[in-house]
Order: structure tokens, then C-alpha cells, then sequence
DNA sequence: GTCTATACACCGATAGAC
DNA sequence: GTCTATCGGTGTATAGAC
């Protein structure tokens, strides 16, 4: 006698659709900026019309929300693949760890804007989406805890020192290297602020 | 004999109607976010209808473009007042200088967002905009050079810096002063890095 | 010259037929 | 699930009243 399937074929294609759609987003928003996505060319990219991407997610805001979330955990895993392999040199450890972030956000705009910026008129994160986000600003606060970082001035300082270099980078020299460059200098002097070992 | 008149009344008018819709368009703006502006809730707020707005802004990006220059130009105005005012000793000087444009773009989100970040869609300052802020950047190196502070990376790092804490303060912590208590901290963390004098 | 009325193209979103 | 049709809202253009 056969029992239910062990595998729910609709569900998988219903996810793999919403893939398409995600997928298709982030292209074009690449493409034309984030906020300039619209679902009538998000749809005719996936080969639909715009009404039927509802079907897949509830209001556009849903879209972006799953493309926060898509990006925020994307950078947890990198974050989680560097901070094995880390150096036992305090300062070694913290300069690549901060590399690792402002090469993963510059890399990309439209998901750096997403992740990090503010720059979509209406969209607010959900509580579910923002979870990688948290989980990765945790694994910051444990990998500074490794060196005896554990102030919470301190990391706040360390944020805003390589997030300002992030956003500098982008805004006035994308895709050079002009602030890029001073990432290991801007660590070394934090690590110094800090009095961490040379 | 009457020559022309020495005023021009209706040019007059016509100035002063236009810092009253720009009045109006800062006034929605920080009530409702930049970028929620829209032309008919500017112009009910000055006693018009949406397309009157055309008769004095060639167009809505045109208005932004006037309120990225009215903002610059402010931003300057204030830099130049505490430029005068300065101590002699380098890091004091750096350090006001830094906290005047510091609580500057802090005081306002919706001004900080125009000046500082790319948060509307499809615009982009004209150059008779982005004059005052070139101005002002021209004063931040000229500041920086009477304590012999010239290098080019030596400013990056600077703005970087500064930056990274006001847009940290924005973001994390909307009114509070979470990073405004860590900008002289940072200053002075520059200021070593950088071998100035104690 | 200034403003209004009207219209257009586009957007996100919804309703209902298939 | 996907479609067509449509709604209210937006920025914007223009013709014409005063």
C-alpha cells in the first residue's frame, strides 16, 4: 500500500517560481536601480503579467523584504566561511574580518542599498528577514570578543569606521579603490585606539 | 522725469513664492519622509493646485535640486562661522570642526538624506547645486592644511571617519547620542594615527 | 505671467473569469 | 495560478481662463 509521497511537488515548484521572481528582481535592480523596480517588469521578465506575482507574494514590499533577507544571510555565510579561518594576530584577525564585509558591500550597490541604506521609500524589514542581519551582527560581537573586544563603544566604533568606508567607497568612487585602500590603515588605527598588541 | 524703477516687484514676488514652495516641500518632507514628497500635498500646503507648481519649478526633480542647494549652501554658511572661531591647537580644531558638521547633519534627517545620500529615486544635483557643496569641501581641506593635514588619503580618512558615525547615529540611534559620544573619541583616534601633537 | 482644468502614462493593488 | 479589466494615485504636459 503506498503512504503520501515524500516529496510535495507543487510546493517544490511553488518555491522555485518564487526563486524566478526573486532572481528576476534582483536583476533588475542591478539593472536599473532598486527603487526603480517595477512588478510589470519583474513579471514580464519571469514571462507574466504583473497581477500574478501576487500569487507568489503578498505586495512588493514582500519582494524586497525576501531580497533583504536573501542578502543578509548571503553575507552571514561569508562572514561565517572567514571568521574559521581566522589568524591568532588580533589585529591580523580583525583586518581580515572587516576586508571580508566591505568587499561583500561593495561589491554589490542595489544589495548594499537593500542591506544597509535606507533607500527604499515605504519598505520596513520584517522581524523574520531582519534574523540573518542580527545573527551576523552577532558574529561580530563574537569575533571581537576573541581579541577582548567586548565594549559596546568599542564595536560601535568599529561599525561606523568600516561602514563609513563602505559608504564613502561607493558613493564617490565606484568601483575604484580609493577608500578600499584605507580599510587596513583605518583597522591598525582602531586596533591601536584600542591598545591590541602590534 | 521717472526712470524704471529701482525694484522689480514682480520679480520679487516671484522669488518669494518660490521659497515659500520650497518651505512647504522641507515642511512634507520631514513629516513625511523625503521621498513621499509629492506635488499636490506641496501645493495645498501654499494655497495652489499641483500643475501651478510648473509655473515657478520646471519640474519636481528641479525642486529637489533647489533644497540639495538651499541645504549646501546653509552647511557652508555654518563650517565658515566655526572656521573663524578656531583653536589653535590642531586636534581642539579638528575636533570642533568635526562636531559642528557632525550635530549639522545630525539635527536633520530628511536634509542629511538629500545632502549625504542617494534616497530619491531618479535625481541628481545640477552643478549650480552641487556648488556648495564643493565649497564646503574645499573649506574642510583648507582647515585641515593649517595643521599640515594635506594628504589626500589623510582627508578620505577623515570624511570616512565622520561619516560613518553620522550615518551610525541616524540609523541605530534617531535622536539619541549612542555614537555622538564616540566623534572626539574618533578624532582623536585619527589624530594619532595621523602623529599630531598631543 | 499665474493659475486652473483636463488629460496622459505609469505605478501598485484588487476583483473576478477561466 | 494566471489572466484581463480596472481602481486610485502619482508626476507631468498643455490648453486656456483671468
Amino acid at each position: 500500500m503506498l503512504g503520501t509521497p515524500t516529496r510535495d511537488r507543487a510546493a517544490e515548484r511553488r518555491t522555485a517560481t518564487r526563486r524566478e521572481i526573486l532572481d528576476a528582481a534582483w536583476e533588475v535592480g542591478r539593472d536599473q536601480g532598486l527603487a526603480q523596480i517595477t512588478l510589470r517588469d519583474v513579471a514580464h521578465r519571469v514571462g507574466m503579467r504583473a497581477p500574478s506575482l501576487y500569487s507568489h507574494f503578498e505586495s512588493k514590499n514582500a519582494i524586497y523584504d525576501a531580497m533583504f533577507a536573501d542578502a543578509w544571510t548571503e553575507c552571514l555565510a561569508v562572514m561565517r566561511t572567514t571568521a574559521d579561518k581566522t589568524p591568532s594576530n588580533a589585529r591580523a584577525a580583525i583586518r581580515l574580518y572587516s576586508r571580508t564585509f566591505f568587499d561583500f558591500a561593495v561589491s554589490d550597490l542595489a544589495r548594499h542599498q537593500l542591506m544597509n541604506q535606507r533607500t527604499i521609500p515605504g519598505f520596513e524589514p520584517t522581524p523574520e528577514a531582519y534574523a540573518p542581519a542580527v545573527a551576523t551582527l552577532e558574529g561580530l560581537h563574537t569575533h571581537l570578543a576573541n581579541y577582548d573586544v567586548t565594549r559596546q563603544e568599542d564595536v560601535d566604533l568599529c561599525i561606523a569606521l568600516v561602514g563609513g568606508l563602505i559608504d564613502a567607497q561607493l558613493a564617490n568612487d565606484p568601483g575604484g579603490d580609493r577608500y578600499s585602500r584605507l580599510l587596513d590603515r583605518a583597522v591598525d588605527m582602531y586596533a591601536d585606539n584600542l591598545g591590541l598588541p602590534a
